[in-house]
DNA sequence: CGCCTCTTCTGGTCTAGTCCAGTATCTCGA
DNA sequence: TCGAGATACTGGACTAGACCAGAAGAGGCG
């Protein structure tokens, strides 16, 4: 029966290679996510029974990777219709974002200026945030963050180095963080405990951002998990009042589908 | 086999009677959610199979009600161990609260004071957030929120009254908004495009909330949507930077079972 | 006493169906 | 021409099983 609406068809979608160790229905997330993002936003997808036939799943199986499909903002169900191509156009909140990936999204180019790390031992208050004991090493890293080229955030993390070894070496100043934890240690950050309050800054600071000593910037306190729920990383970033803004979408994500 | 945790009992779980057009893992859903409320962090919940001969219904339907359950932070499921109670104590992203609740999560009680609220036409960009025509009746309703009775936010709010007739009466100004369209228009509030930034208050706005002229305050933006994805409120609230803090968990929730 | 293996438990993933309520289109008759 | 049904579709909810890996008690053996 034809279909009026731009229709994708199960031809465009590429059926990867399932990468090691995956299971069907992250594979088939994958390839849906990748599908989605290179694909204009309202074009309907294959009805679940079609997708089920194509990756010789169930449709229980198709039904559990369109369910995170569409809980990352990538997809919107509508009864009897169909299922719909979405562009997330806001930091939805159950997605949690590196810089890089946060600028990226906003359609800016991330960069880093001033990158300092130093390998400290951890005081009492670092200790308890990361989890490790008192006087355990960890890496501080200092950088400036970049938005085509403009000062953004100055960020200060701590790692722990007894969990991370050698990370110091593989880190690069330009690089997410999370990119090469992810990489190197095969740990994925999946979720974080976040506090934003605001504070004035010291003059230190303010040069460091390129504004005024004083001005308004937004505190961020950040302890990141990974998917066992270990804290991975303890930071405090300082986001510049006059140029970022959290945007976010809580509860159900919600852009409707064209018409 | 004797299990040396405290765990839940099945017959503690009062299988109360579904409410009329409820699906039943929406039935298993609520009551785990007010078993766990009632109930210590760090309990173990009955096991998935034995919840599904509980409540006759194959297992698959329990584990859509545990999904639900653990997203909203109120379980974490441990695999080879079992799911565990858990108490979400920030305010989890996936939730979206109005500010009385909000203040209640925070151990504040809220209040209110310096309430106004007019009828106004629509101006080009209310009607545009609010998705009416120009020149639509509106309801518009500033007031200061307090926490413990100390200005905590200076809300306003616009509503639009082609639907929600009558809202103006029904309002009271100690009362959260939502709660009030919630139970006269039966309309849940469950989802929110917020954008939060910083800005310095003006002389005005300042005197409101009982703090100096030009100091920095969160300006949140927000869009609240029903669930069919229409819009019932646009309203930009200030929160005062040395009172509020925004506290979040991003990502899949994730506080761990004691041991 | 301590270690190691066996067994039983847990949640994680998946299958191959079922029935239902909406949506959209096609077709036929007034 | 236009409206009313019939029909073929969609996702939503659910069933009754399956197999797996990891966790953890239970016993036995050195």
């Amino acid at each position: 029966m034809p279909r009026h609406r731009q229709e994708a068809t199960l031809d465009s979608l590429v059926t990867r290679v399932p990468t090691h160790g995956q299971t069907k229905g992250e594979h088939i997330l994958e390839t849906l996510q990748s599908f989605a993002q290179a694909t204009p936003a309202g074009t309907l997808l294959p009805s679940e029974r079609a997708l089920a036939d194509h990756f010789h799943v169930s449709r229980m199986t198709v039904r559990g990777a369109v369910d995170e499909l569409e809980s990352k903002g990538f997809a919107r169900r509508v009864p009897g219709r169909g299922t719909f191509v979405n562009h997330p156009q806001l930091t939805h909140s159950e997605t949690f974002r590196s810089f890089s990936d946060d600028m990226r999204l906003r359609g800016l180019e991330p960069g880093s200026v001033g990158y300092r790390a130093s390998t400290r031992r951890a005081t009492r208050s670092i200790a308890a945030s990361l989890g490790v004991e008192v006087g355990a090493e960890t890496l501080h890293i200092e950088r400036v963050r970049t938005a085509d080229g403009e000062p953004m955030a100055l960020e200060r993390t701590n790692v722990s180095l007894e969990r991370f070894p050698g990370l110091r070496s593989q880190m690069s100043p330009d690089q997410s963080l999370y990119d090469i934890i992810q990489r190197i240690y095969n740990i994925r950050l999946e979720s974080a405990r976040q506090r934003v309050s605001i504070v004035r800054l010291s003059a230190p600071d303010a040069v460091k951002l390129a504004v005024a000593e004083g001005e308004p910037a937004f505190l961020v306190e950040r302890t990141a998990l990974d998917n066992m729920g270990r804290v991975v990383e303890f930071g405090r970033s300082l986001y510049r009042g006059d140029r970022y803004a959290i945007e976010m979408h809580v509860g159900t994500p919600g852009a409707r589908p064209l018409s």
